[in-house]
DNA sequence: CCTATGACAGACA
DNA sequence: GTGTCTGCCATAG
């Protein structure tokens, strides 16, 4: 999938990915509600799977809601394990991690005032444009 | 336009 | 806590 043919959606989502400090995690329904499609948590698991779009992004914090890795057992699960443990997030027996200690919050905290916070709003409410 | 597919999430038993 | 069902949505063909 060239640049081109993405979608504003997959545009809005890389960018959310982008905005994300290392060492934190965010849902994917989180993802899709940064992205203002609040429901669309399935998409972005869809953009996610399909590698394509995901290459160079950390798509490896963006884990599911009930606070687990959401990959089958094997090679992808386990190499978003070692990615997180290696950025200080402790993922314990089936993937869980405490939503509570490392889940991102973009509008509390020093991420929101960081630089990297404030292109990011940007950057989101330009895209809002093109969303229908 | 229509159907099928997911790395989802909420509700409920 | 677990297991199941159901709605939801972006993409692909």
């Amino acid at each position: 999938m060239d640049r081109r043919s993405e979608t504003p959606f997959t545009r809005q989502v890389k960018t959310v990915l982008r905005a994300i400090p290392r060492g934190r995690v965010v849902t994917y329904g989180q993802v899709a509600a940064l992205a203002s499609r609040e429901r669309a948590a399935r998409g972005v698991a869809w953009i996610l799977h399909s590698s394509a779009a995901a290459a160079g992004l950390p798509w490896h914090r963006v884990i599911g809601g009930r606070g687990a890795i959401s990959l089958p057992p094997g090679r992808g699960f386990r190499e978003q394990k070692t990615l997180l443990e290696a950025e200080g997030v402790a993922v314990g027996r089936g993937g869980r991690v405490d939503l509570r200690r490392y889940q991102w919050e973009p509008s509390a905290g020093a991420a929101a005032r960081s630089r990297a916070a404030r292109k990011f709003l940007r950057e989101l409410t330009k895209h809002r444009k093109d969303l229908p």
